[in-house]
DNA sequence: CTTGACTCCCAAAACGTTTTGGAGAATCTT
DNA sequence: AAGATTCTCCAAAACGTTTTGGGAGTCAAG
């Protein structure tokens, strides 16, 4: 309600001590700070936000651009995660503000908007591609980020990843141990590095088994997608007897392929990302997940630290998947 | 990068023109107008944020609270709505801020320190209860702000909601008229409106139908609430033949139950919220949803409008509930 | 030649904070 | 007792905009 001037006013006082008791200088008496302070939450005081923002030359706020093509936004879960980052920023006195991407524009004039009218202290990015425009240029105007996921950058930047390709890979070679000789993938678009990178595992891993690498089928990273790339899989001569899905939305899109084509559960699957739902579907889904907890609290360390000017080799996390086996791997190896 | 300041400088020019000319004054001469703008195109000129906000008091700024209780945040698509709000008020040079509460924090306490610090021009609420003491405060202070779904606050405020009452009414006179007697509800928390508003659509229809209305069970508006809560329904001596779930991840929460003590398909079921997962259920979901399309940008609108001035009793949408005819109400009514 | 209107520009004052660089008084040192 | 040090406090200068209230010119009308 009231500002510094009149609080000081009030307390016969100059701005200065007031100002500098509140935040605990030792320069003002404990007695004057502990006054000011009765008085401050008396009439209930807060810094004006944006008073203090130009001062500092801080803007208190983190932004996080959203892909707006639709379900390119993350997982369902997603936002969960922005939560628990915003938590924790705001422990900081950061805030974090949500930066979609409106049409007509890319998200790299977003970046410029936020970046160039100073708006943000850092910015938080993701869905990361293979070759980002936004990571380049946030290198170039030395603004502090990290993203989501990993790129092809040249220059080392922060980031939070899954170690798709090696979690990808056992799964690959997991089906493999059992019995499985025609394993599929059903891949995001690739432009996506975690979606290209889960595609390498898998890859990979059917190459070191002597295995062809044509069952593949790419589509959107949603249930739809997952549908559509699982009944082109399934309309080949010889069909898959394992699918690994990039993502449980696409891997319960295909759930649903698998029901129209042959009656459900002859086919082994598995997703990534552990949504609550995959525990719901008939069959309960297995998948993979990142390990470690509090996705959302890791982000904002990363942020803090990078704008505390860490460099960036010491702000890169490569979590290691882990798997979560309900039921829907287990399907028989046979022929079909 | 530059400031007004070197610009003006640089153009042998006043401050004072400068911010005129970009703003598009027509007190300054048309050729200086466009001398201004190229030169500050090619410097890449931005104003600052800050210290237009300090100047024009204005946070430039809106906040949404999010409920920390898991699952409590909104259904998965909670997060496009967001997105497009916050692209919709983006065209109008406010950000969104997403405002999680942190423990130990109430939400009132976030409204609090954004408000009174001066930090936002404007709130967005969520998950409004029907008791809702954010709604008091920010009406107590008079900041403008619009909840998703009502309150049972006696001065009016404005909102977005689905008739929740309607929409379950009908869905339940529909099985009514299918035959079935015996229709149970899963219900959400019933403080949240949303919950209480759709169990009471339900229970009127059945009295309505002079059917009793013990069938109803409360659980956690997530898979797992709706899975217990339907449990709880299939234990009784009695079991309902028809089933209608206060939201799609209950409902899918229920499915399972249903698979796990009766093999499945044999109970009618319907949710709300038409998830895109609902489609890829088995069987597939019906749902209901609430009609007009773009929510956020609905929202976004409501919102301007009320940092305009714009009366509460003007910024009040209730949207009708559509049903979304799939494949799992089809069940039929037979004693089971 | 004055008057008024019009065009184009600018100096200075905000906005509310944080921070710099002391000032005056009290206390300690020598 | 003089000088050094420590305690408290404060005036003033930022931070970068926007906006207020004119001030020169120019031009047409009287």
């Amino acid at each position: 309600m009231a500002n510094l001037k009149q609080l000081a006013q009030s307390l016969g006082l100059s701005i200065t001590t007031v100002s500098r008791a509140l935040d605990g200088y030792a320069d003002v008496s404990a007695a004057t700070r502990e006054r000011v302070r009765e008085a401050a939450d008396k009439v209930g005081y807060r810094p004006n936000a944006s008073a203090r923002r130009l001062r500092r030359q801080r803007a208190e706020l983190v932004a996080v651009t959203l892909p707006s093509d639709p379900g390119h936004i993350g997982p369902p879960h997603f936002l969960d995660m922005l939560s628990g980052c915003a938590e924790h920023l705001a422990a900081a006195g950061l805030n974090l503000v949500i930066a979609p991407v409106p049409r007509g524009e890319s998200e790299l004039d977003i970046c410029r908007r936020f970046v160039d009218g100073r708006r943000v202290d850092a910015m938080l990015l993701v869905r990361t591609k293979r070759k980002d425009e936004r990571v380049e240029f946030l290198q170039s105007r030395g603004i502090p980020f990290v993203t989501n996921g990993r790129t092809e950058s040249l220059l080392p930047h922060p980031y939070i990843d899954g170690d798709g390709f090696a979690g990808f890979r056992a799964a690959t070679l997991r089906f493999h141990a059992a019995g499985h000789r025609r394993i599929g993938h059903i891949a995001g678009p690739q432009e996506y590095y975690f979606a290209h990178d889960r595609c390498r595992g898998w890859r990979a891993a059917m190459e070191e088994c002597g295995l062809a690498t044509d069952l593949c089928a790419e589509g959107a990273p949603l249930e739809q997608g997952g549908y559509l790339a699982a009944l082109e899989l399934l309309r080949q001569p010889s069909r898959p007897t394992a699918l690994v899905c990039a993502t449980d939305e696409m891997a319960i899109g295909a759930l649903r392929a698998l029901r129209e084509v042959d009656g459900g559960n002859q086919i082994s699957i598995v997703g990534h990302d552990d949504l609550a739902m995959g525990a719901f579907t008939s069959p309960p889904l297995s998948t993979m997940r990142m390990t470690g907890e509090n996705l959302g609290a890791s982000f904002a360390s990363l942020l803090l630290r990078a704008i505390a000017g860490e460099p960036a080799e010491e702000l890169q996390e490569l979590h290691a998947i882990e798997f979560v086996d309900r039921d829907s791997h287990r399907r028989p190896a046979k022929a079909a």
